[in-house]
DNA sequence: TTAGCCTTGAAG
DNA sequence: CTTCAAGGCTAA
């Protein structure tokens, strides 16, 4: 499996590997068609690709020697060598088209038969996992009526384009289902905003047969100048099933929020969709520009209802804002009786306080907005109140960049932001931490130990920056393309894993020898830990890159369920933690740095190092997160739980591991590596 | 406990 | 002075 870390990071977890191996070895019993059965299927090629991939930069000494030390040792030694370099491109070209894989947030919409403008408005909004935008009724046509496939003379291009055109008419269909499903269990009573009950009501009780059918419900916004204003009850839209027509002359808002939008919705969206619409989880914190720009004309973000005005961070409804001021002030510690993951809108809000909490944090209301004191009236001084008018860049990232510059060029690019799946987690984290610093102590930002902003500052050498576009290829079978992906994926990610790891502060100053042993001993759960890290954000799925997503159902598929399950429980875990991105990294490398391994040289040596890192990780906790008792022990008692993973992983890779993979890859060098020492117990030798 | 309305008071 | 985001009050 490989694995990815929020920012890019990139690895790959054994249990993909595993699952590689084993559809190698099983596969041709459970396909029909093609493959003669052990022969250069196509499945093969990501294993044979993966052996030209390092002979390119290699010397031939270091392959053949086949020592498991080879490649590593190779990579420890030319450090600041392109990854590029490493990987023949003709390799790196060789992956799959997104769209033969189960992914759930596709958002290439450059075949969509739509104008650019609402292509882009589309894409932006899909990619942001935004709950509305704001659409004319002419390209709300578009969407509705025209996407009858033009033609079927190409195939290709206009196969694609229907397809595409098609999900974005299931997706409005399943928005509109979800609405139904709320309907009947609220008998007529329904709505995406109260003000539309009305209006579902009449077209519920009139006529019973609808309810078997998609709707689509969709609020026109009148165009009132620069803004949007909403419309009077009576001109809400409710389109059943594509049947009405827009008013060209009128703006429409889309609702990609249904009234219960969490698990269900997810469901729906995730089978067949290539959409990921927002849940309770996948929200994005609103920014102050978003704030700025349209705040009050937006339902609540954490509720959907009336915005009533600018409060604790962010615009929301009076409601909220009440019970944001209630929760804080009287710290209730609410506790969800289900997975967290409730639904929260106007009509349940009061069900579940636990999750409303949260998806107040979640959307960006800011803890230090509570006044302690609790002096009234006056202007607050908090980061992001009073200035949210003037001020239009988002806080998390302003104050990020004062610590590093780096890692905010990395952070805050918006390629970097589409492509991470934690961005809400990220904010969310950082609202923790921001305010839960003790507000007597500096008014700056909380220390960062400095061995945890140098090791930060790598991250960007396990950036997905250069990952190969992805290109069409005409492999038979998904899952083919899914392990060569994935395959392609692992071994790149573990060449900068390599190098990543050796331009680690201190790590350098160990000899290569050992730096071979550490890095052979955690390479699996780096992998894996990367893994959950990338998919912190994205609940019940698996983050194998920023297009491609594994949920537990696929697994099973494809025969590694066990691994992905653990993983998705412990990225539980690590979302519940509050885990944020320094802790991230030095989880990383405390997994690295670890003095036990046998056969170390200086382990002495190493032992320093990782005190160095534990007291730093344990500062870093204890300043951030004083109301978090023992975050620092609850984050390292989830490695053991990593070291299982990758053995499993492992274990069931190494079995099924094909002959033909026997004698190239860094990732085959690596498992060698692992039994080795397991079934003889000698270890690397280098 | 909720949520709508009221009061307060610093900032501009 | 006005604005508006805090906290307070209280009926449901």
């Amino acid at each position: 499996m490989l694995t990815m870390s929020g920012r890019g990071e990139l690895g790959i977890s054994p249990v993909l590997l595993q699952a590689i191996a084993q559809t190698l070895s099983s596969h041709s019993s459970t396909r029909e068609p093609p493959a003669p059965p052990n022969k250069d299927n196509n499945r093969l090629q990501a294993v044979k690709s993966s052996k030209n991939l390092k002979i390119s930069k290699l010397s031939m000494d270091s392959v053949s020697s086949s020592t498991s030390s080879g490649l590593v040792s190779h990579l420890l030694q030319n450090l600041n060598e392109p990854i590029s370099s490493l990987i023949p491109q003709s390799q790196l070209s060789r992956t799959l088209s997104p769209s033969l894989l189960p992914s759930n947030t596709k958002s290439d919409l450059s075949l969509l038969g739509i104008s650019d403008d609402l292509r882009g408005s589309l894409s932006s909004h899909i990619k942001n996992r935004q709950r509305s935008m704001v659409i004319s009724g002419d390209d709300l046509n578009n969407l509705l009526l025209k996407e009858e496939p033009s033609d079927d003379s190409d195939q290709s291009p206009s196969h694609s384009n229907s397809q595409n055109m098609n999900s974005v008419s299931s997706m409005l269909s399943a928005l509109a289902s979800q609405h139904m499903q709320e309907s009947l269990s609220r008998k007529n009573k329904v709505g995406i905003r109260p003000e539309l009950d009305s209006t579902v009501d009449v077209l519920t009780s009139n006529n019973s047969d609808v309810r078997s059918q998609p709707q689509i419900i969709i609020y026109s916004y009148i165009n009132n100048g620069n803004q949007d204003m909403p419309s009077p009850q009576g001109s809400d839209l409710v389109l059943n099933d594509g049947e009405g027509i827009p008013d060209n002359q009128t703006t429409y808002r889309v609702l990609f929020q249904s009234p219960d939008d969490s698990s269900d919705n997810k469901q729906l969206f995730s089978s067949d969709m290539n959409f990921s619409c927002s849940s309770s989880h996948d929200v994005v914190p609103v920014t102050d520009a978003q704030n700025t720009v349209d705040g009050m004309n937006q339902p609540c973000p954490v509720c959907g209802d009336k915005v009533s005005g600018y409060h604790y961070g962010i615009f929301t409804c009076e409601s909220c804002k009440g019970f944001f001021k209630r929760t804080v002030q009287n710290k209730k510690n609410f506790v969800c009786p289900k997975a967290s993951d409730c639904t929260v809108n106007s009509f349940n809000r009061k069900k579940c306080p636990a999750c409303r909490f949260k998806r107040c944090l979640l959307m960006g209301m800011k803890l230090e907005a509570i006044r302690q004191d609790r002096t009234r009236g006056g202007r607050s001084s908090y980061d992001g109140c009073a200035t949210h008018l003037k001020n239009r860049v988002n806080p998390l990232e302003k104050r990020l960049q004062k610590k590093s510059i780096r890692l905010l060029d990395e952070m805050s690019s918006p390629s970097h932001d589409s492509d991470d799946g934690s961005k809400s987690h990220r904010n969310l984290v950082a609202i923790l931490n921001h305010t839960t610093k003790q507000p007597a102590t500096n008014s700056g930002t909380p220390h960062i130990p400095e061995l945890l902003r140098d090791i930060m500052n790598l991250e960007p050498l396990l950036s997905d920056d250069d990952l190969p576009p992805e290109t069409l290829m005409e492999i038979p079978f998904p899952e083919q393309a899914l392990y060569s992906y994935m395959m392609q994926l692992a071994e790149l990610r573990l060449y900068k894993l390599v190098r990543w790891a050796r331009n680690l502060p201190q790590f350098g100053a160990i000899s290569t020898d050992d730096q071979i042993l550490l890095l052979q001993n955690c390479w699996s759960e780096l992998i894996a830990l990367s893994l959950c890290w990338r998919s912190i954000d994205t609940p019940n799925q698996i983050s194998i890159s920023s297009t491609h997503h594994i949920t537990a159902e696929w697994a099973q598929h494809l025969g590694f369920e066990d691994v992905v399950i653990r993983l998705l429980n412990i990225t539980d875990n690590f979302r519940k933690l509050f885990m944020d991105q320094f802790e991230y990294v030095a989880l990383k490398v405390l997994l690295l740095i670890t003095p036990d391994v046998k056969g170390l040289k200086e382990p002495k040596k190493i032992r320093e190092f990782q005190d160095k890192l534990t007291e730093a990780l344990l500062t870093y906790t204890s300043t951030h997160y004083s109301h978090l008792t023992d975050k620092f022990g609850a984050l390292l008692l989830r490695l053991p739980e990593l070291s299982r993973i990758s053995f499993m992983s492992k274990d069931i890779l190494i079995k099924s591991l094909p002959s033909s993979m026997a004698s190239c890859g860094l990732l085959v060098e690596l498992l060698k590596g692992d039994n080795k020492s397991e079934s003889d117990g000698s270890g690397l030798k280098l």
